[in-house]
DNA sequence: TCTATTTAGGTACTTAAATTCCTAAATAGA
DNA sequence: TCTATTTAGGAATTTAAGTACCTAAATAGA
């Protein structure tokens, strides 16, 4: 069983993450709850939210009563922000194996694969989290 | 830099190598002058065309001017199953990412990777050897 | 001011997947 | 029959992701 799509579980994570606080707002969540909310790694977590913070997406608040919350209005946050973060950028190119020599003159998805991954890309650029 | 669409490196090794080796029929192929086509790890080709012998794509011959060569037409074999074989078989469900329990009541995919997933698994479907 | 709570960040451990290494078995050709 | 070539298959290694652990820093509230 295998996912065509590429999405690490700490993107999984974020997103879900992401979500929850959307739809709490304007109240913060803390790493504990949203772990047991989402049934989920506490550490895993943590280490995850800490990276969203660092990149700005939430603002974070120590000690009692602290937690996550956003950090711009979840209209202005989207999936694929949300995924670059955590994965990686990503980049359409000829290939959508990143391959930049091949045998092959021209790749042997024939660009089928590129659209796909291109329809990706904007799906995840149209779904924010003020969807939810 | 990361791929949307998940493809391991061993299943790319199949594909390219099964498309060389059906554009040169009636000739054998063998792991050696595969690898150094494709520029790739001889050892980790040889892993990969074993699992196709194994499911019967290929056939193989050992000793002097051995190697492989399709087990069957080239216009029955898709990019489906030779993605099948390496990687793992494909499960189109509800979630994108295969999670029976999510806190929402559906998932924050709105069917749209679902969509995608399916386009994909159809992509893969028409795209033959023959076509090369 | 003190204490309990909570994130930050570094290090270490675990696990699964990908990749390599090594030896055995098959076979064509000398 | 012998040798060189080539695949088969299992074991070992490497790599990457996920997870845990520990200490420090911040801060709210008693
Ligand atoms: S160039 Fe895209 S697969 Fe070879
Ligand atoms: S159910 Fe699909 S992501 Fe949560």
């Amino acid at each position: 069983m295998s996912n065509l799509i590429n999405i690490s579980e700490a993107a999984s994570l974020a997103l879900h993450g992401l979500v929850l606080i959307a739809k709490n707002q304007p109240l913060r969540m803390n790493v504990k709850v949203l772990a047991e909310e989402l049934n989920a790694s506490q550490t895993h977590l943590a280490k995850v939210f800490q990276n969203l913070s660092k990149a700005g997406l939430v603002r974070s608040l120590r000690g009692p009563s602290g937690g996550f919350e956003l950090n711009k209005s979840a209209e202005d946050i989207t999936f694929l922000e949300i995924y670059e973060i955590i994965d990686s950028k990503i980049m359409l190119g000829e290939c959508p194996l990143g391959k930049n020599h091949c045998v092959f003159q021209s790749c042997i998805f024939d660009n089928e694969l590129n659209r796909i991954s291109t329809d990706i890309y904007d799906t995840f650029k149209k779904m924010k989290l003020s969807d939810f």
